[in-house]
This record gives C-alpha cells, structure tokens and sequence, in this order.
RNA sequence: GUUCCCAUCGUCUAGCGGUUAGGACGCGGCCCUCUCAAGGCUGAAACAGGGGUUCAAUUCCCCUUGGGAGCACCA
C-alpha cells in the first residue's frame, strides 16, 4: 500500500456514551504520537450501531476532545457515512469467494450457542453455511455475509506494546461483514475505513486485541497492507475492578467540574502506562518530545485521585494569576445560578492569586477558600472557626482591635501590631491572629491574615472584625 | 467454560543477569510557621508462589495462583 513516510493515527471511538477516561487516555497516546513524530492525528466516529449512537454522545465526544487540549487534523470522519464503500469491500470479498452468504436465523444462532455452552464447547459459529450449496438457500430469504476466514495455521498480531500474540486460526470464526439487512459490521468497517484513512498505527484499548487477528484475515483476503498494532493496557478503577460510573467512567467534563485543569489531565493519563525513567512532572510540551511507543507500560492501572490532586495542585501553582483568576471566575459563573462577580471581588481574587493557589488542589477548592473575597459583610463562621472564637476569643480580638484600627493598614503595619500587642499582653501571636482569622474569614485556615486584611481594606475588614468583638 | 493479555512498595512506576531494588503519590516524624498549604530533611513500605536455565536471577523459560479482556447480525 502506499506508505506514508510520516504516520497516520487515528482515535475511533463509538458515539454510544461519554469520553471517559480510557478513552480520553487512547486519543492522547494517539495524538502525542502523531505529534511526535509530525504525523497526522484523525478522528473517526464509529457510529455504524445505528440503534445506539446518539448526537448527544458526538457532540460530548469532541467536547472532550476540545477541553482536553487534543485538536484532531482534518473534519471528522463519520463511518455509517460510508456504508457503501464497506458493501462493496464485501461484495468484492464475496466475488472473490473470501466470503459466503449466510442464512441462518438468529434463533438458530442462539440455539447453537445454547447447545455449544451445555457441552462446554467453545462457542463459536460452526460453518454452516461455510461449504453449503448456495441452491439450497431458501428463496428470498435475507442473508448476512461471512467472511471465509483460514481455518488452519496461525495469525500473529505483531503487537507494539504486548510483543508478538499469536492466535490458532481454527479457533477463529466466520465473523459477520454485512448483517441480513445489508449494513457493514464494526469488524468489517473498522478494516475499510484504517485501510482507506491510510492509517499507519492502531492504538487502541487491549480490549480489541482479540479482535485484532479477525481484522487481519480480513485485510490479507483483500490483499491490504496490514498497520501496525498497539494495544493499551486498560484502566481499572482504584478498587482495580473495571471502571464503572462511580469511579472514572466519568465524561471527561466531569473533571472539568470537579477542577481539574487539562494540563493536568494530559500529565496523570500519560504517566498511567508510560513512563520516562524518574519523571513525574511532565508539561505537554515535554510529553511531545518524549513519547514513544516503546515506553508504554503491559499492565493494567488503576486510577488514584490523591495523586491526581497532587499534580493538579502542581498546576494550579504553576498557572499565571490571570488565568487562574479567570478560570475562578468562569467556574463561578457556571455555577446555578451563576454568580456574578463585582470589579472590587475580581480584583480581589487576582491580588490574592499568589496565596490562593498555593493551597488548592482543585479549581473548586481554590473558590470554596476564596470565598470570603468574592463575598462582603459579617461572616458565617463554620465549624472549625467557631471553636476559634469562644468569649475569651472574642475578648482578646475586641482588646487587640485599637491596636490594629491605629495602623495605616498595611501587611507589614498591620502584623507589626499585632506582634507587639501580643507580646504586651504576653499572649503568641498566634492566640491573636487565629480569632482574628476565625472573624475576617468565617474559617481556620486562610490565606496569610495579613495580608487578606490590607487586601480587604480597613472598613470591610473592622466590619467583619468587629461583629465578633466584645 | 474457552482464547488472549498482565503480575516490583497500598497506588503509579524505574529496572532491560551482578543495584544497599530507585523515584512519585499517600502515610509517620522533624524543620519552617499567624492557620492551612507549599517547601526542606527523614522513616516505614515491594520483586505473588514453585520449579528450571545460569557462576549469578526482580530480570530469561515453564507451571501454579491471582487479576483483566474477548468469545454478538455491539463497537
């Protein structure tokens, strides 16, 4: 076939649900290939179940491509689109006597399975019609097409990751191309389709590595040059049970909704299964230069949100205040109903940028501790800071309060006082400081006091203070 | 059941015959400190089991065990 020197990837996933997080971990490992080496990346929606496929799930599919940050060179390729090309593959299969008609029902199937399971026999189609005089059809009886597959010998999947697999042919059965109805299977559309994308590599889920072999009998019978394979190790839940709804088979938008940021995803899904030595921290830019194939991990991983927090945080910190404070923003105004935020509290959350950011691991973290910023007035301690501010707490803030009123109201002026306040009445300062935080944030841990107290300014600041003075 | 894949700290992993088996997350301790983080130092923590091959196995081969995936006129 006609060689491309540069590879052609493709990321083909079936629009019958979310991007979740295999899938979203397949298309990277494509695309960071693809842009490697400066190859093409092709996204291919394979939508031949026509039953299942939805809009709704295309549409949540390039929404995740896009958040994701994985852009896709050329328009989409849809493959119920090209159904006709997929019969005509089958036709010539059938011409060529590489494929028969079938005319078995789909109760008779069933029943032979039935049968085949009761007697511990592996179940597979038998062949029926394999060898049957098509005179025998019953007239006008609707058919699927089979393909004739070698029942003897070996094929052998050349596999980049997993080594060479090899597969007993006569444990390989006739798989349907074309069901009665006329319309491409998956097997069939699949082979077509990379064959006519001139798709260079298949990475994909091991999940299809068993399939691999069947695509292969397909690709000889026509004569085709065969990709390279590679198979990916899935991803299993933290449980290592299969993903499921609760813990990762979540749309990749949910991680959106949680704050997290792309960059991060990019990182934690690249270093589930591929590795490059010691290294951790690995911007995209980087992962670009590094990836291989080789380097891909065979065993399966399991998903672990502490470490996904922790490199999130890494990012967080790393993001410019700017964007970080429009992410914040953007993030509040999705909220329902969205909260608008005033000039004054957006001007707040960008000055106070620096210490926020140092103790998020989130986006949602970082605006559920900034809160006090965006919000003004006397404050609803939470639990934690309510234990800060029993009477004697309250005594010592309203007893401190001149000291701090006196100041220009400054950081430096104001802890100044309160340093010299606490050690006149030879109290710590964080004994001070602590109640002052309780009554300034409505909480116990805060960005530094104060600086959260000059960013505030005096009259917003002496407001909240002094509602818990007395 | 059957076919195929996988197997190093709890988790993600480095290792590609000879290492005090390394790193990261998490966990414990210490330092820093107005809180929480961040940061620094530090501790505990792994080669699933059994046979081979070899002067030497975490590393190569086989078996067992344990996980996982496929076995549709789904993709």
């Amino acid at each position: 076939m006609t060689q491309t020197q540069k590879p052609v990837l493709r990321f083909a996933p079936s629009p019958t649900g979310m991007l979740h997080i295999g899938g979203a971990r397949t298309a990277l490992f494509n695309w960071l290939y693809a842009r490697h080496t400066g190859g093409t990346f092709l996204l291919r929606i394979e939508d031949t179940d026509r039953e299942r496929s939805t809009p709704q799930a295309v549409a949540a599919i390039l929404g995740g491509m896009r958040w994701m940050g994985l852009d896709w060179d050329g328009p989409e390729v849809f493959q119920a689109a090209r159904a006709a090309r997929h019969r005509e593959v089958a036709d010539a299969l059938l011409a060529a006597g590489r494929a028969y008609r079938c005319y078995a029902t789909a109760e008779e199937l069933s029943a032979m399975r039935e049968e085949q399971k009761k007697a511990g026999k592996p179940m597979r189609y038998d062949g029926r019609w394999r060898n049957r005089d098509p005179e025998e059809a019953p007239p006008g009886a609707p058919f699927a097409v089979r393909l004739k597959a070698d029942d003897s010998g070996e094929t052998i999947v050349h596999d980049l990751v997993l080594g060479d697999v090899r597969f007993a042919n006569d444990q390989l059965d006739d798989m349907v191309l074309l069901r009665s109805d006329g319309s491409p299977t998956y097997m069939l559309a699949v082979v077509v389709d990379d064959h006519d994308m001139d798709i260079s590599h298949v990475i994909r889920g091991a999940d299809h590595l068993n399939n691999t072999p069947r695509q292969l009998q397909i690709i000889s019978a026509m004569g085709w040059a065969k990709p390279a394979y590679g198979h990916l190790p899935l991803i299993n839940g933290p449980d290592g049970a299969k993903l499921s709804k609760r813990h990762g088979a979540l749309a990749v938008e949910a991680y959106r909704d949680m704050g997290y940021l792309p960059e991060t995803m990019r990182n934690y899904l690249l270093r589930l299964g591929w590795s490059h030595g010691d290294d951790e921290i690995i911007p995209t830019a980087q992962a670009i230069e590094w990836f291989n194939l080789e380097s891909i991990g065979k065993s399966a991983a399991r998903m672990d949100y502490k470490k996904l927090d922790n490199l999130n945080g890494h990012y967080i910190r790393a993001t410019p205040d700017d964007i970080l404070a429009a992410e914040a923003v953007a993030f509040l105004e999705r909220e329902n109903p969205p909260r608008i935020l005033s000039t004054t509290a957006r001007a707040r959350l960008l000055s106070a940028m620096p210490s926020l950011k140092e103790r998020a691991k989130t986006l949602v973290e970082l605006i559920q501790g900034a809160d006090f910023l965006y919000t003004d007035g006397v404050r609803d301690l939470d639990a934690a800071a309510q234990k800060l501010l029993p009477p004697e707490a309250r005594g010592l803030l309203a007893a401190a309060l001149p000291a701090l009123a006196a100041t220009d109201w400054s950081a430096p002026a104001l802890e100044a006082a309160a340093r010299t306040h606490a050690e006149a009445h030879g109290l710590k300062l964080g004994q001070v400081a602590q109640p002052l935080r309780a009554a300034l944030t409505g909480k116990a841990s805060s960005p530094p006091l104060f600086e959260m107290l000059a960013l505030l300014g005096r009259e917003e600041s002496l407001i909240r203070l002094r509602a818990y003075a007395d």
